[in-house]
DNA sequence: AGTTTCCAATTGAACGTTCATTCGGGTGCA
DNA sequence: TGCACCCGAATGAACGTTCAATTGGAAACT
């Protein structure tokens, strides 16, 4: 099921989820290794084991958070099914998936505009960087998405994604998965081909 | 020309515009109060005759920016042309400005997801609220902008032009003033009512 | 099975640094 | 003289990181 054959991980993850749950309250300089250990239930040198820096934890935590995303939204994938099903899918299964992991969304909106993303710059999930990425790049150059860059197509569905999550979690307003399929369908209808 | 009638001002603006240029590149927490300071050419002390605390030079710097932002989104809108010429306008010259002035963008993004956008909800650029908040909330209420809520519509909107700037100032592309309108174009098609 | 060895895992107090903020004093203008 | 502005060394708290000491359990050996 992983990639790497851990023995157990366990805390690992424990301090990974402690880190994710402090930093969508307060911040990366607003949670001190000292509370993502007490959080985790370790102590501040057992990160030290695991983690060369905070810095690394970080940007591990990233590749961690992106690759659980990765693998929600592969589980919901038919490549079998036509193209713009399958974006629709993605759009709603990424939309929920920031729903149900509220940390996880806050998270990555902080990490992506944060000096860390540049630092580390090309460090990302390889599970994304390979499966999810070219359904785009296959949808751009056969013709089925306007013809724009990656670069540009990327963050506009990103940023309408996140817009709904983030206006659910708000608690405005409670999208049904019906609603969620109605907004994926106007993304859709603005980014595909036009007849 | 001010909201507020200063004196001067001059060292205000100075400690401002070296917070921005050293946030660009370091993050608010790589930035200490002491480099703020010696950047624009004061004492660390001088700091606090101004402003009581970093998180308040934070915010009230958030609220310059979005102000100066405005400005110059209004200066280049013409309430006399029609409604699609508008948002077209309101695009590029949001687009140019966050070219023009890389430091203000990355600021607005950091500050946006960061805990201080939570902290100081409801503190915004009155000029946003009362001149530009209100151009897109007719064109919905008015049918010329699919409907939708604002909440939505602005982030999308505002992804788009993030991620067009972002990638002009990645050195990747060069977006002539036409080019930009050819993608204002696209936002604009998928944003209004279809026909 | 019992004993010894060994090392990864874990602890938390201690260290040194960095940082936001304070404060006592200085300057120049009304 | 008073007041607004400004300085920058000093302060003390908070933080990331280190490290000597402890544990526990698996292998190696008798």
């Amino acid at each position: 099921m992983n990639v790497q054959l851990e023995t157990s991980g366990v805390k690992k993850i424990a301090i990974f989820e402690s880190t994710l749950l402090l930093v969508k309250e307060h911040g990366f300089h607003g949670t001190p290794m000292s509370r993502i250990a007490k959080n985790a239930g370790v102590a501040a040198g057992t990160i030290y084991h695991y983690f060369d820096s905070k810095d690394t934890l970080i940007k591990e935590l990233y590749i961690y958070v992106k690759n659980t995303l990765a693998e929600a939204i592969l589980r919901n994938h038919d490549p079998e099914k036509p193209y713009d099903r399958g974006f629709l899918d993605f759009w709603v299964s990424q939309c929920t998936f920031f729903i149900e992991h509220p940390a996880y969304l806050y998270f990555l909106e902080q990490y992506i505009n944060s000096p860390y993303a540049k630092q580390f710059h090309g460090a990302d999930s390889e599970l994304f960087k390979e499966k999810i990425k070219p359904i785009f790049t296959y949808g751009i150059e056969n013709g089925l998405i306007r013809k724009m860059d990656y670069e540009l197509l990327g963050p506009i569905i990103h940023g309408s994604i996140v817009a709904a999550a983030k206006l659910h979690l708000s608690g405005h307003h409670d999208f049904t998965r019906e609603r969620l399929y109605g907004m994926a369908q106007v993304i859709w209808d603005g980014i595909k081909t036009q007849s």
